[in-house]
DNA sequence: GTAATACCTAAACTTGACTTTATGTCAAGG
DNA sequence: CCTTGACATAAAGTCAAGTTTAGGTATTAC
């Protein structure tokens, strides 16, 4: 059993952070003794789970209602699985338009790379697909058609 | 040239959102027609970066800031630059953090499929590394090490 | 015994990125 | 002529996700 300070210290998240994350639902049943949140294996699973759903853009209110699910037993199994099934389309899309995104930076720091060399940018202006270096143009060619 | 009902529908954003981008100076120089936005080429192509760079997780004031880099010349190119080494690192970051997130994704869909298959989570209460199907078993080595 | 720490609550405040509202101009169509 | 549609502005409102503030309790350290 821990207490919000050492947690806040185990995961590296401000203790008011905690606080609101429990004050929002998403510790269901946590024990307190005296009034002091005590955090056991149950809410350390919670936050790694937490952790995960918030970087894969689930909002507060939805995860706290992962977190009832949980509390209510077997018959929201489904639900659950479906948020999860959800989350993987979402993020696995997320995925493919960060890659694209990669491209568009690389394109941008070898296009300042030349221009620095160059000292300004006339030759750059006049590119087409056939003048990038291959492992550049993915984004030049995606952008300009 | 476009007006900003055609850019809108172009790029598919509200033009409300257009008009804020403006308001923060993210076209800086754009022409007006007697008061009316005219987007021209430069401004479709500022779009083109600014849904990259947010994409990115850039602030729209550092956008603003590129922006300005962009009209004050050839002396900016080292800061233009940098900002895409940085972005690209992050980024870079942002892909490993959402695989590990997918990862998670794909073991938590298939403790629901068990789950569901179950009708309980006893069996899965006990599971060991061993026990999980290699394409899953990532992220839970990762959290319970 | 008092001062420092670690915990608590409720409520107000902050931030970023928009969106909405209220009001107004201007050109084209019936 | 007058209404409709597309544009404009300034200012207020919204929303999520915290953070900060103000005030209080309980335990330990000197």
């Amino acid at each position: 059993m821990y207490t919000i300070g050492q947690v806040s210290k185990m995961f590296d998240l401000p203790i008011s952070t905690l606080r609101y994350y429990d004050k929002e639902g998403l510790f269901p049943g946590m024990e307190r003794q005296s009034g002091i949140r005590k955090f056991g294996e149950r809410e350390l699973e919670a936050l790694r789970v937490i952790k995960c759903l918030k970087f894969s853009g689930l909002e507060i209110k939805d995860i706290k209602q992962f977190m009832s699910w949980c509390v209510e037993g077997p018959s929201t199994y489904p639900d659950r699985k479906k948020l999860f099934e959800t989350r993987k389309t979402v993020v696995e899309n997320e995925l493919l338009m960060l890659q694209k995104t990669l491209d568009m930076l690389k394109f941008k720091c070898w296009y300042y790379d030349t221009a620095i060399h160059d000292g300004n940018e006339n030759r750059l202006a006049a590119l087409i697909p056939d003048d990038l270096p291959s492992d550049v143009k993915e984004w030049f060619d995606n952008a300009h058609s």
